[in-house]
DNA sequence: TTATGTAAAGACAGGTCTGTCTATATGTCA
DNA sequence: TGACATATAGACAGACCTGTCTTTACATAA
């Protein structure tokens, strides 16, 4: 049984990742989640509390998905740096998280609405794309690449656009043509 | 002398754009461009309608902006697809349209808060998005690209991911990390 | 039973939002 | 001068926002 306080976080998650997190009203939250008003208010400080709360769940939650629809997909490392776009694509596609659907990256739509660099949302969003590169890197190392950090930011910078691309334009075959662009990547700086 | 209408758009874009369009309201717009809310419901018939004369505004700015300062920078098509990624860096960088800054693309942004693709305000972005691409196809044809439609979509998945990563991780050197990419793809796709 | 803790339900305050209205002022014609 | 169009200023309605408060209901434990 979850608790209370999780309950919030999973329906305020939906709904901001779905409506945003500024048209967002704290009565519709509490009326999905059937939750009284004084509840939230006691698990949480304020509105922007809850905010910093869901991308943190949300960071343990798409970091998890992500590095274990990797690992399961082989023990190569470089075979893991590929299947990345493969789990990309099927999120874009709608067959990730269920219940949530595709509507961009959570991160970079906090950072949309809070723009600025200090706003700890955006500051959230900034450290959960660096825990993903240094993740990358690690992966990099052990594929061999000359530059381990380099490639893993080029790699990183791929699946940034993918993500870009597949919400703005509803183009989830962005996944399959950053793929293409990784494997050539990954061979040049792994060649020796 | 600029027309009130012109006036209330270019006021609405720099709020809508380092603000957000929800949490931006009506009368922020108002008071910045002195001018009265009846005159706004004159030319506009809701702030929904004034967001998409936002979005179509910036649309023909900013393409003037990046095509300008790639057909400025050589008259060789190569090159040019090239400049695009240096024109990016100043933009990051803060050194391009002045009294704006950088805050992302307006488009990722409008995407985030609108994130249905039937949305007109996503759809607008989708379009400009599109436009783009286009443009690039036509200089990758001029390059001689052997595929230029397939070369212009990787050129322009690799422009999405780094304004992306400069916006959420406040990195403006992932233009010259694009540029490296896009350098490779282009020789790869026209040699012969 | 009684006591205690927790949550629900909803009123409420004070503010903001969009969009409409009226009354007043300004500028430009003839 | 007068007539007309246009913009300003500001009140206003009705809805919604966050955050606080009280009252009621329902558990569980002594």
């Amino acid at each position: 049984m979850q608790s209370r306080r999780d309950h919030l976080i999973d329906t305020a998650l939906r709904l901001f990742y779905t409506g945003g997190f500024t048209a967002t009203g704290i009565d519709k939250i509490l009326a999905e989640a059937g939750v009284a008003k004084m509840t939230l208010y006691k698990h949480f400080r304020s509105k922007d509390d809850l905010i910093l709360a869901v991308l943190q769940r949300r960071d343990e939650q798409f970091r998890g998905w992500l590095t274990g629809e990797m690992e399961k997909a082989s023990k190569d490392p470089e075979e893991r740096l590929l299947a990345m776009f493969d789990a990309l694509g099927a999120w874009f596609a709608g067959r990730a998280f269920k219940g949530l659907g595709f509507s961009g990256c959570a991160f970079i739509n906090a950072s949309s609405e809070f723009a600025e660099q200090s706003h700890p949302a955006h500051r959230a969003a900034a450290e959960h794309k660096l825990r993903i590169v240094e993740y990358l890197e690690r992966l990099c190392a052990q594929a061999g690449a000359k530059e381990p950090g380099a490639l893993a930011e080029q790699l990183a910078l791929l699946k940034e656009g993918a993500i870009a691309t597949a919400h703005v334009r509803g183009m989830p075959e962005a996944a399959s043509l950053a793929k293409d662009m990784a494997r050539n990547l990954i061979a040049a700086a792994t060649a020796r």
